[in-house]
RNA sequence: GGAGAGGUGGCCGAGCGGUUGAUGGCUCCGGUCUUGAAAACCGGCAUACCCGAAAGGGUAUCGGGGGUUCGAAUCCCUCCCUCUCCGCCA
């Protein structure tokens, strides 16, 4: 969330800002002067009528206290309250107006953003790894998995519809085998602490992410969850929706707290599930594993000084980064423009990763710098150290450290052999007890 | 799920209808003292919003919401959370 006083100051970057998004400024800024300076003078209406009410019942009490009567005072404060009950109602209907108008409204790119109109602008920073040559025709990993015996995608519909999959046997060792091999090297190399957070969270949280209000469609939510509600502003902190990601609970693990700048930067890894429902998505990416309800996912996290959020950005992009060089897999660094970065991100780069059993980069990892965006609307802040000492926000950040779904599916078409059988990335092999690939079972 | 106890400022902890944003302690910041530090002493220290050029003024906030009252941290209702005991359970 941008702060009221900056957007009322900064209108026009405001305004700027959305065009280049490729958002319409109409819409989402349409009212808000005439909405501020409504909210405003309600407010003003409504407090000075208070000031009235209460100064009024001072005198009442000293008036009982001297033991006189205060009859006529009494009266008059009962009809105050009726005033009071009208200028309030009206002073919280502009107030939530305005407090979910500013809600809707994204993140400040950073100037450093490419201007465009589609991921087609997306501007290409870094590339890593060389393309394996096949001496024959490389599958994709659909193919590849569903004759391993190792994905099952026709039970997995059986079970649960479109979007899912059965990870079998050495497919399911796999997954875990990610899942342990970049916890381990967040952990122990990049100097992340490893946090299990809880898979459903309350909408409270959600807002604090910036997923509520504007995306609740792309969210499963338990039956105690009111999208409705959530629409117009109302958020619970005892309703339950599933997790679209490990940033949103690691995220909020410091909503409305106040920490110690010593103990800055703070960086988290988490493994969860994550779960999407793809809304809009509809006859997108069906094939295979690309777009599933639910994959699994290593998420970083960090919470910094503002001043130092610019280079933990590039550092926690590195983390991820150095999971598929360790893995072998060719990828490249993409910043992405105007159009294409987040809501709540002030700069984003996308980590793609080379298929070649369907020819193309595909994202693996998105890594966001927030600023104070997420912390505003989360009210997380530290305390700097000095004779200043007030409360200030911090950045948050977040990777993915990767989405272990798409590193799976991008081993399976990196290390396919003619034969059908998959190698195994050396440094993996520990992790799948030895062995050096996956081959059908006889 | 049932019964009981409790949720107060960065932390601890008083207050239990009347000028209480809230006693006190700790932390923190500034100062005195000291060669320096510690100790001691003095002073300062919540947040958001509204009005105001500013000085300053106002409103709200004692887990959330609602109610009673001229007036609520204090009384009532309700929800949430924590702790203890019982039950159930992976």
């Amino acid at each position: 969330m941008l702060d009221l006083g900056f957007v009322r100051a900064n209108l026009g970057l405001v305004e700027k800002n959305l065009r280049d998004r490729k958002l319409n400024p109409t819409e989402l800024l349409g009212h808000f002067r005439i909405t501020d300076e409504r909210r405003r003078e309600a407010i003003t209406r409504m407090e000075n009528s208070k000031e009235r009410r209460n100064r009024l019942s001072e005198q009442v009490g000293a008036l009982k206290k001297s033991g006189e009567n205060s009859d006529a005072l009494t009266l008059e404060i009962r009809d105050l309250k009726g005033e009071i009950a009208d200028l309030e109602q009206s002073a919280n209907s502009y107030d939530n107006e305005l407090r979910l108008l500013l809600s809707r409204l994204p993140n400040i790119l950073r100037d450093e953003v490419p201007a465009g109109a589609s991921e087609a602008d997306n501007k290409v920073v870094k590339e890593w790894g060389e393309r394996r040559r096949f001496d024959f025709e490389p599958k994709p990993h659909w193919e590849i998995g569903e004759a391993l015996g190792i994905l099952d995608l026709e039970r997995a519909a059986k079970l649960s519809g479109a979007r899912f999959a059965v990870y079998m046997g050495a497919g399911a060792r796999l997954e875990r085998a990610l899942i342990s091999f970049m916890l381990d090297m967040h952990t122990h190399k990049h100097g992340y602490t490893e946090v299990l957070p809880p898979f459903m969270v309350n909408s409270k949280s959600l807002f604090g992410t910036g997923n509520l209000p504007k995306f609740a469609e792309d969210l499963f939510r338990c039956s105690d969850a009111d999208a409705e509600a959530a629409s117009r502003g109302e958020y619970k902190d005892n309703d339950h929706w599933l997790i679209p990601t490990a940033e949103v609970p690691v995220t909020n693990l410091f909503r409305d707290e106040i920490l110690e700048e010593a103990r800055l930067p703070i960086s988290f890894t988490a493994y969860t599930p994550c779960f999407r429902a793809e809304a809009g998505a509809a006859g997108k990416d069906t094939r295979g594993i690309i777009r599933q309800h639910q994959f699994q996912k290593v998420e970083l996290v960090k919470f910094t000084r503002p001043e130092d959020s610019d280079v933990q950005h590039e550092r926690l992009t590195r983390d991820a980064e150095e999971i598929l060089e360790a893995l072998g897999l060719p990828y490249r660094r993409v910043l992405l423009s105007t159009a294409d970065t987040g809501f709540s991100s002030a700069k984003t780069y996308d980590l793609e990763v080379w298929l070649p059993g369907q020819n193309l980069y595909r994202e693996i990892s998105s890594c966001s710098n927030f600023d104070a965006f997420q912390a505003r609307r989360a009210n997380i802040r530290y305390r700097p150290s000095g004779p200043k000492a007030k409360p200030e926000f911090v950045h948050t950040l977040n990777g993915s450290g990767l989405a272990v779904g798409r590193t799976w599916l991008a081993i399976l078409e990196n290390y396919q052999q003619a034969d059908g059988s998959v190698q195994l990335p050396e440094i993996l092999r520990p992790y799948m007890g030895g062995t050096d690939k996956i081959a059908r079972e006889p």
